[in-house]
DNA sequence: TCTGGGGTCCTAGGACCC
DNA sequence: TCTGGGGTCCTAGGACCC
């Protein structure tokens, strides 16, 4: 049955965002193909008990358990032995988003998806906000058999926090004028932007909820935070936040990474790995006929001490050839101490369209005597 | 308890240039 | 003989998000 909280009129607002959120997705998704298993706790994650993976999604009943995403799996395991482990399906849950998301842009042409469970839709334009956050829950359930959970405010950040407000299956309007009287008392971690180590640092301030970080001046947050994340916190602490709704974004950069199920020390083995994840990112990248510049080898050692070691190449490269070879390179030098527990290569600083090597068109640098001429100031 | 894989953005120092 | 004031690019690491 789904749920509503409302606590304010859109049809007031300059803008009205809604963030909607699908509620435990990937467990979701199979429950749908095996509704035995509704109402019991079922963890979607590896299943191999050997395994160094963690939690995806847990159900709703899992969660009762303390079994969240992200957990380690063998910790969920000791949590809650007696949950079904599904590993995951990511083709099926790709399509059960394109499912959904294409429920979205019936009801607005400006939809930011942000992952394969989450996406922002404005409907600013929409006459009756509120009824149309209804009629997307609705959709979505009645096309999908899956229920999601919906913020609806007057910018990103309220609608982010109000999702989460009434899971699952849930409805929250939240103006900004009633932002602290709904959220003062909560934690400030559900802030977006507080993460682990702020929330610590917060901690040593005495700042505990929502409210205190609204009220907290902006000097003593600045000491442990810096100015610019202090000025911004304090900001969406008080429910101000950006009303702008991106359809698209350009990716910036691509990587694949690793995890080895043991420590590994063989250097062989370890140059083939880092050769053929180079390989299938230049690959990748150069199927959208994009190039990059700068190539990252990630490593992480066994102590869980993780390092980067990044090259600029004179020029930018989707040549799996060169890419492995700078790849390789950063990883004979580098000097372990221990086992690798992870490697990653990674490829940025990326550049659109153009065909083979050289600078694509609009790229070439003007030749020597041809640019503006420079002032000599010294 | 023992920590995935894919990203984004920010900071800070050093090199280098004018 | 005592040391400016920008700017950009590059590298490494940290924090955070889904």
């Amino acid at each position: 049955m789904p749920s509503e909280r409302l606590y304010g009129d859109p049809s007031e607002w300059e803008h009205a965002v809604a963030h909607v959120d699908m509620d435990a997705f990937y467990v979701s998704v199979e429950i749908l193909r095996r509704p035995e298993l509704r109402g019991m706790p079922v963890i979607v994650g590896p299943r191999d008990p050997a395994s160094r993976g963690v939690v995806m999604t847990a159900s709703y009943e899992a969660r009762r358990f303390g079994v969240h995403s992200a957990l380690p799996m063998a910790v969920a395991r000791r949590r809650c032995p007696q949950a079904v482990v599904i590993p995951r399906d990511m083709e099926r849950y790709r399509e059960a988003s394109q499912k959904v998301m294409a429920v979205f842009r019936r009801y607005s042409d400006l939809v930011e998806v942000v992952g394969m469970d989450e996406a922002y839709v404005d409907l600013t334009q929409s006459p009756a906000p509120k009824t149309r956050a209804r009629q997307i829950k609705r959709d979505v359930l009645a096309e999908t058999g899956l229920t999601c959970s919906i913020g609806l405010a007057p910018n990103r950040l309220i609608a982010k926090i109000a999702s989460d407000l009434d899971k699952p299956d849930g409805l929250c309007v939240l103006a900004r004028e009633r932002f602290l009287e709904v959220v003062g008392d909560r934690p400030a971690r559900i802030i977006p932007g507080v993460g682990p180590k702020t929330e610590e640092r917060l901690d040593a301030l005495e700042i505990k909820t929502v409210s205190d970080l609204a009220r907290a001046p902006e000097n003593s947050l600045s000491a442990v935070l810096g100015p610019s994340h202090a000025r911004s916190l304090g900001r969406r602490a008080c429910g101000f936040g950006g009303t702008a709704v991106a359809v698209r974004r350009e990716r910036k950069s691509e990587s694949r990474e690793r995890t080895f199920s043991t420590d590994q020390s063989d250097p062989t083995l370890m140059r083939s790995e880092v050769a053929a994840m180079a390989r299938t990112v230049a690959e990748h990248l150069g199927s959208q006929r994009i190039r990059g510049r700068t190539v990252t080898l990630k490593i992480r050692l066994a102590p869980f001490r993780t390092f980067t070691r990044s090259r600029t190449l004179p020029a930018p490269t989707a040549d799996p050839e060169q890419v492995a070879a700078a790849a390789q390179a950063l990883f004979d030098a580098f000097e372990r101490d221990a086992p690798v527990r992870l490697l990653g290569v990674g490829v940025s600083n990326l550049v659109r369209g153009g065909e083979g090597e050289g600078p694509a068109p609009g790229d070439a640098e003007a030749p020597a005597g041809t640019g503006p001429v420079q002032l000599a100031l010294d």
